[in-house]
DNA sequence: ATTTTGGGCACT
DNA sequence: GTGCCCAAAATT
């Protein structure tokens, strides 16, 4: 598609990829063809940097004289960036006040993809004969004949070192083949093992794939209680998209899931998915780009990140676990994917699946009205139960001292060893225990470049700053009083509470479950490995067993403490207690045996608390609907949080102060603060917050725009800006 | 972001 | 005048 229709192409305006630098003019040399969404190498002073051509008029910039322009250097070797992405990009930009160089490096974001498909040499036999025979070259032949691949490789399957391979190389018996170092990817089949479905879940599979069939935006809510299956059924609808020639994207909030996932999907579809995440080899990474951006990749699984990449022909996209929180990235660009998702498929017109068990009450707000379109699985798949939930008042149950299990779970607990079955503890903390402090003294171990306490690890015997990295080893003595065997430890972490099972339960055997204990594939693999095999009898673990795992013989699931969520003053704070308690119940009985769910408390009267033993969850979405509604927050008005950090607390402060003094002051948009930041102290950069609330019909990012434009401040200040902030740090 | 430039200042 | 540091300007 030439855009100079007739013109000479001589100017080419570019997105750089730079944050600070605006819209620069180029001049498209004489051959060179370039259309919008080329990716480009253009000259910028002494360097080169990367660009995508941008359309004139979406850009604008103050003219430039003809002659100040520079040539572009060179087209990259990979598909222009499509008019409905470089839409997103902006829309992005512009929705989370975000610079477009920083969104649109999110879609670059391959590194070695752009310099061209890379190659690598592989040798194959030319059916010559080398001049001298010996033992080694007969045997290789021998073994080499129909192979093709890295000297290295073909050493391995020869049994020959490289050195004789290298020789036949020179004696013409090999011969060398340039091909391309990304391998491609094994293809998956549509009906490759066609599922049995339950008469719910075809009703709903037959919706979706009726919805990838008419090519059209169509939001959907799939609203299933956990273990209703809804994976099969949005499988269905993958497959109908596979069948069609047309990509999909998979979105999962954690990697630690995708290996379930993984396992799921190779058994449904004959080939795994393309996956994609933040920790990926450079030549993973490259391979999977460039295969998202040709269209060879049919089914990409990735987390949030995956959101941006170029997909060549993209025709479904499902977010499941659509209300994990973890959708939200929290640095660099404050995106939500989820609801970037359901943008993209807007541009792009296809629909968008949030699946989820206990929906964000937004979600759910957008299927009442009718936005979305809600689709329903009502009941466990195979007849499977819904687990009975029971509470335990801790002011009345009270776990003895040092311990945190109440009487109620262990007695639970020790009938699940006796049958055979198996159970899961969840407690939202990590390590052994959140504080140690010093008997004799009061000392408190913090971290120096945060405002937090130091979180001792037991089984790796440090004490570390779960926001910065800050590690040490527990010392001998308290470095305040210089007293011995004085340190204490506070408070239970899943370590601690693991500690405690085996204390009561000397012949079970427990996994501590965690991003600590499960920090990779492999690691993760062998978990639900052990865990099916029934190699596991008592499951200890963090908000990362709350979601994806299914283990049938898993019976009773003990929250230690359901309050720990509701502390902190978070705007969401109810939200996210109400599904992380039905997520992690939702483990229990999954298979043919009934599950039990106790839940420790200190407030059974609690309105969240209520509701999750009743099972009520209509009661629940209802109070917090009525709660946001009171508090002007989402759906009904709008928050948004300005975070002015510097390394220097004065400058912080006084430029948190300067914002505030100049504050919009407006009917609809209300700002609050400046106040030190809830983390007043984060990875050594002290922070301090505005936050605002806004009405629905406030232009609230207009408003923010302006009112930091207004002001500079020293460069050691950073100022970020937080549009529907979750986590309130 | 990175590089270039230019002003102010000490030193010769 | 020269060298040096730092802030401001430019980068198309």
């Amino acid at each position: 598609m030439p855009i100079w229709l007739g013109m000479p192409a001589t100017r080419a305006r570019l997105l750089v990829m730079n944050a600070a630098l605006g819209p620069l003019d180029y001049r498209v040399p004489e051959g060179m063809a370039v259309e919008h969404g080329s990716v480009v190498v253009a000259p910028l002073g002494p360097r080169q940097v990367t660009g995508i051509v941008w359309e004139d008029e979406r850009l604008p910039t103050d003219p430039v004289p003809e002659g100040k322009l520079r040539p572009l250097l060179a087209v990259l070797d990979v598909p222009p960036i499509s008019a409905q992405l470089r839409r997103l990009i902006e829309w992005t930009a512009d929705y989370y006040v975000a610079p477009l160089a920083a969104v649109a490096r999110m879609v670059i974001a391959s590194g070695g993809a752009l310099r061209g498909p890379a190659t690598m040499t592989e040798y194959r036999l030319t059916g010559g004969a080398p001049e001298r025979m010996t033992p080694q070259r007969t045997a290789a032949i021998e073994a080499l004949e129909g192979e093709q691949a890295t000297i290295r490789e073909l050493a391995g399957i020869a049994g020959v070192s490289e050195g004789v391979l290298r020789g036949l190389v020179n004696h013409g018996v090999l011969e060398p083949v340039e091909v391309d170092v990304d391998r491609p990817y094994s293809r998956a089949a549509a009906d490759f093992h066609l599922p049995d479905l339950s008469d719910d879940q075809r009703e709903v599979s037959d919706r979706l794939v009726e919805l990838v069939g008419a090519r059209k935006f169509a939001p959907v809510l799939l609203d299933g209680v956990t273990g209703s299956g809804k994976t099969e059924t949005y499988f269905e609808a993958i497959g109908a998209a596979i069948a069609a020639d047309r990509q999909v994207l998979v979105m999962l909030p954690e990697i630690a899931l995708t290996e379930a996932f993984l396992s799921r999907f190779e058994k449904r579809f004959g080939a795994g998915p393309v996956v994609w995440h933040s920790s990926l080899k450079s030549t993973e990474r490259r391979r999977a780009w460039r295969a998202i951006a040709s269209g060879e990749a049919q089914v990409v699984v990735g987390a949030r990140s995956a959101l941006f990449l170029p997909y060549a022909n993209l025709g479904l996209i499902v977010v499941d676990e659509a209300h994990e929180i973890s959708f939200k990235q929290d640095d660099g660009v404050r995106y939500n994917a989820r609801d970037v998702a359901v943008m993209r498929a807007r541009f792009e017109g296809m629909p968008v699946v949030l699946a989820s068990a206990t929906p964000a009450l937004e979600s759910l707000h957008m299927a009442d009205t009718g936005i979305y379109e809600k689709l329903v699985l009502p009941s466990r798949f195979g007849g499977a139960q819904m687990p009975d939930i029971q509470l335990v008042d801790l002011t009345e149950e009270k776990p003895g001292s040092g311990a945190w299990i109440a009487p109620p779970l262990r007695r639970a607990l020790f009938d699940r060893l006796e049958k055979g079955e198996q159970s899961l503890l969840f407690l939202n903390r990590r390590g052994y225990a959140p504080l140690t402090l010093c008997r004799h003294c009061g000392f408190r171990f913090q971290c120096p470049n945060c405002s937090a306490w130091l979180v001792e690890h037991r089984l790796s015997k440090r004490l570390a700053c779960h926001h910065c990295g800050h590690e040490t080893a527990p010392p001998e003595k308290c470095p305040d009083c210089g007293e011995p065997d004085c340190l204490v430890a506070c408070g239970p972490g899943v370590e601690r509470i693991a500690d405690e099972v085996t204390e009561m339960l000397p012949e079970a055997r427990v996994a501590v479950v965690t991003s600590d204990t499960l920090n990779s594939p492999e690691k993760a693999a062998e978990f639900v490995a052990m865990a099916e095999a029934k190699a596991i009898d008592v499951i200890v673990g963090t908000q990362l067993v709350t979601k994806g795992f299914h283990f049938p013989e898993l019976t009773l699931v003990g929250v230690i403490d359901a309050d720990l969520g509701l502390e902190g003053g978070d705007l969401r704070a109810a939200e996210r207690t109400y599904q992380q308690v039905a997520q992690v119940a939702g483990r229990a009985g999954r298979g043919a045996k009934p599950g039990e769910v106790l839940i420790q408390t200190r407030h059974p009267e609690a309105a969240v608390i209520a509701a999750l033993e009743a099972g009520d969850r209509d009661a629940f979405y209802e109070a917090e609907t009525e709660a946001r509604r009171y508090a002007n927050a989402p759906p009904f008005g709008r928050w948004a949080a300005i975070i002015i950090s510097s390394e220097d607390e004065k400058e912080a402060r006084e430029a948190a102060h300067r914002l505030g003094d100049t504050r919009p002051i407006l009917e609809d948009v209300q700002v609050l603060g400046p106040a030190p930041a809830p983390m007043a102290l984060l990875r050594g950069r002290y922070r301090y917050r505005l936050l605002l609330n806004a009405k629905r019909s406030a232009e609230l990012q207009q408003v923010i725009r302006d009112w930091l434009s207004r002001i500079n401040h020293p460069p050691g200040v950073r100022i970020g800006v937080d549009i529907d902030p979750y986590s309130f740090v």
